[in-house]
DNA sequence: AAAATAAAGGATATTTTTGTCCTTAATTAT
DNA sequence: ATAATTAAGGACAAAAATATCCTTTATTTT
């Protein structure tokens, strides 16, 4: 469905909203490791959620890392794909026709766009944190000690 | 969601259906000219949906050309992605996981699931036959005149 | 101030996908 | 038989996606 530097821009920021704090960052190389993805192609494509106060902070010299603000984990996962530029994936026509509409439906038209606005419902409504906690549900990450 | 590719082969097998017969085959030139698609990329794409007795039906040498059998015409869009190689796609985790299951489910795994069924059961019931059909009743194709 | 650390960024390489062109093979009509 | 038509198939080209490496910049520690 998309490409793999998108899976792997959604793996890295759910990883990061799980595991790290604006006090516990985490470095390129256990992302990478934790993803498991090539590490300098990931590199890039955190810049790009990094650039211009997106999705991801992050923080250079000893010490730093990326991290996600709490305000930031409150986001939709879509805001992942506009950034990799493949939110358009999700409304386009599964024939690949440009003009398909009501007015001009391709041949699959009425059989996937149920489908269709639950994929975009999907990525507009979940959020970063929510992904983040039901993954915590299954293999609860060391972020916060539970009392 | 899927590749151009196999964008392509779905809409040359459904003008194929709307259009030819084995009285009635059509030309390469035709096909692309209709779908909108690369004449000789095309080619090579209907090339593999008619090897070794597949989905498309030809014949070369004057009056030949591509048709659809009747029997083709029954079987389901994904045959169509399994000749393409690309029914994994319906199947796959979003996340790009390889092993994402009950099990073992990625973060999103529970809330992609009802969708990823209805992908499957969508190109998984209908026919190459029902999407023609579907296509005419919007602009009626030219293949059968009506009483 | 110097050294160490970690992300940012540029350049380049590799692989895959998409696309084109030309020749060959099969079939039909002359 | 020969010529014409049409798909099959091979070789190659271009573009895009994926991946690696090296240098630069910011920040912290010594």
């Amino acid at each position: 469905m998309f490409s793999k530097a998108t899976e792997y821009a959604l793996r890295a920021t759910i990883y990061i909203a799980r595991k790290s704090s604006e006090e516990n960052k985490l470095g390129i190389e256990e992302i990478a490791k934790a993803i498991n993805s090539p590490k300098s192609f990931t590199a890039k494509i955190l810049q790009k959620l990094t650039a211009n106060n997106g999705i991801i902070s992050s923080v250079r010299g000893p010490g730093g890392g990326f991290y996600l603000s709490s305000k930031a984990q409150k986001r939709p996962v879509r805001d992942i794909l506009h950034v990799m530029e493949e939110d358009g994936v999700l409304g386009k026509c599964v024939l690949g026709l440009k003009k398909c509409s009501e007015a001009m439906p391709c041949p699959m038209h009425a059989e996937y766009k149920g489908i269709k606005q639950q994929l975009i419902q999907l990525f507009e409504h979940t959020t970063i944190q929510q992904l983040a906690r039901d993954a915590d549900k299954i293999i609860p990450s060391n972020k916060q000690g539970r009392h």
